[in-house]
DNA sequence: TCCATCGATGTTTGCGTTAACATCCCCGAC
DNA sequence: GTCGGGGATGTTAACGCAAACATCGATGGA
């Protein structure tokens, strides 16, 4: 900064004020700070600015994996509406979704330049690792159901559930069988708990639930099962990728969705409208979380507190051709 | 930090040398400074570190998108293993796969904490923007064929691409169909002159190609106009995605696969297993891009000098369900 | 004409850390 | 007993920048 201070014949506040867009610099002297940067390649140094403006300008992102679809639009919006406001984004993974891998993840945030994080993580796993917040961090969830202690940003998980089962139920179906996430995602959890709620409330049986982990085999492995039960023809799949599985397992065992079984999935991921056949899904808005997230964590950055609760972002069913009414012939 | 000092009774640089383990410490001060910092919850303040030390143990990742699965999973493993050695990942989105969006991504990387850069994208970008990289800051870039500026990682597209319509070929088909990436993207190009190599070397025709941009739906449109294509037998599409919406055109126009018609893929997603029939694809090993993109990049941040030049991580097929001899009945 | 005012620019200082050097004290050798 | 050496700890300064205050000169009104 002295070199460009020197050769642009100002002083290096003047230079400081030209690279912070300041007022009150005359545009001839403002033209020459910048020939003499461009001249010598100067670039203000972010640590020192850092420091001295006791902010980083940078927000952490913890979360175990990018695999899922979901992770990873989250992110990319995040990253999108955190650039859209000056601020970086650091990913912080965590090596594995255990109380370690967090605790370690943790550690490290001790040491990162970030003014707040996002948690993209169920928090039971931050309590078991009796996590300390290094202080004057600020922290946004999502997934998760610990709305009372933290800000937290959400799909809204119950509703989406429930405009499925509902969908299926009004095309006429008597039930709707469902295959869960894994026991460990609050997501999951609260899609289960909106399906058979709603189930109860219309006055119908509840099948026992066939369990997955997300994966497209794990939905194999339940479509199989499901296959072998001659009364089930509705099934709702927790998320789009095991409604993949189910429909390679119904299509094996030559049972035809739609016409001897309808399939919802969760998600609307971008290739499930190339599934065969095209899937009925509650479409996420992944964009949506990620802006909110920002939204609040700027919020705290900037002072305004934002105390714990949960905000909800809508869902809606985008209905294609994997449901039908029962015993029906389509088209 | 003066606090800590005062409360453990010792110096600033005592407690310096504690949190950054240097030796020369007596164990009884040590312990004393450690109760110190918890008791006052000290954390390093690491812009104060960087600036000191001149070097901010972040590595920037310039990626357009996050949505296709090759993405994705390449960051996930560079923040892996990034982490490893002690770096942390800053996530730089290019807003729009324009001159204009890189450009705006890389005067935003002139103020970022970075010592190095991996830049996922194709390259052609870069130099359109007149790329004038911020001195000091080392880069490793995927997805390229700059491999005489830049050290260049990536999966060995054209053996992926050969070795898919090998077997194809193999199998008995006259000749191998193919439907493409967007013409921007570098690595789809590569795919597409192997599998016309291919042909060419194997004495076959090279049939016109069908233009996908990797979705699935484009997968689908490609899909129709082959299916009616009588004497197309079998298909290698650029990638998973695309495979996939080509299994729905045939089905839906009734030529079965593999019985009537082949298809390979290129990527080896997790949900090609699943897929009605599961897929025969080229699996890519994206965590060791990751690991050789940090590697190379870490090397070059210590002045181990990486001169320009390509590093292939090898592909794999994976024979599935969706490829069978011509004409055959399967099972 | 002189002074108040205001805008443009310069000077000083300190952000939190660590490298380099200075100091202190203890211990053993002569 | 004295001196030298070496390990433990303290002191100083500088990293690059920007806030706060200081200065300087021009302009305009009385």
């Amino acid at each position: 900064m002295a070199d460009v201070a020197r050769l642009a014949g100002v002083s290096s506040q003047t230079v400081s004020r030209v690279s912070t867009g300041h007022p009150g610099v005359v545009e001839s002297t403002r033209q020459q700070v910048l020939a003499a940067m461009r001249q010598l390649g100067y670039r203000p140094n972010s640590a020192a600015r850092a420091l001295k403006r006791g902010e980083f300008r940078t927000i952490g992102v913890i979360l175990f994996t990018l695999a899922t679809t979901g992770n990873s639009r989250t992110v990319e919006a995040i990253a999108g509406y955190a650039a859209k406001e000056g601020y970086a984004i650091t990913l912080i993974p965590v090596a594995a979704p255990t109380q370690d891998g967090v605790l370690g993840a943790f550690s490290r945030l001790g040491e990162l330049a970030v003014d707040g994080i996002i948690v993209i993580m169920e928090v039971h796993l931050l309590d078991a690792a009796n996590l300390n917040l290094p202080p004057g961090v600020q922290v946004v969830v999502v997934d998760s159901d610990a709305g009372d202690r933290y800000p937290v940003v959400d799909t809204d998980q119950a509703d989406g559930a429930r405009q499925a089962v509902r969908h299926l139920l009004e095309l006429g179906h008597e039930t709707v069988w469902h295959v869960t996430g894994p026991a460990e995602s609050f997501a999951g959890e609260r899609r289960t708990q909106a399906w058979r709620r709603t189930l109860l409330e219309a006055g119908r049986r509840v099948p026992p639930v066939q369990r997955g982990d997300w994966t497209a085999d794990s939905g194999y492995r339940a479509g199989l099962v499901l296959a072998a039960e001659a009364e089930c023809t509705a099934v709702f799949a927790a998320n789009d990728q095991m409604a993949l599985g189910l429909l390679r397992a119904f299509h094996e065992r030559g049972r035809i969705v739609p016409r001897d079984v309808s399939i919802v999935g969760f998600d609307d991921i971008p290739d499930s409208s190339s599934f065969i056949p095209p899937l009925t899904t509650v479409h996420q808005d992944f964009a949506e979380v990620g802006r909110r997230c920002v939204q609040g964590l700027l919020r705290q950055i900037r002072n305004e507190p934002e105390g714990p609760g949960t905000v909800l972002v809508p869902t809606r069913m985008v209905v294609r051709d994997s449901t039908a009414p029962p015993g029906s012939r389509r088209e």
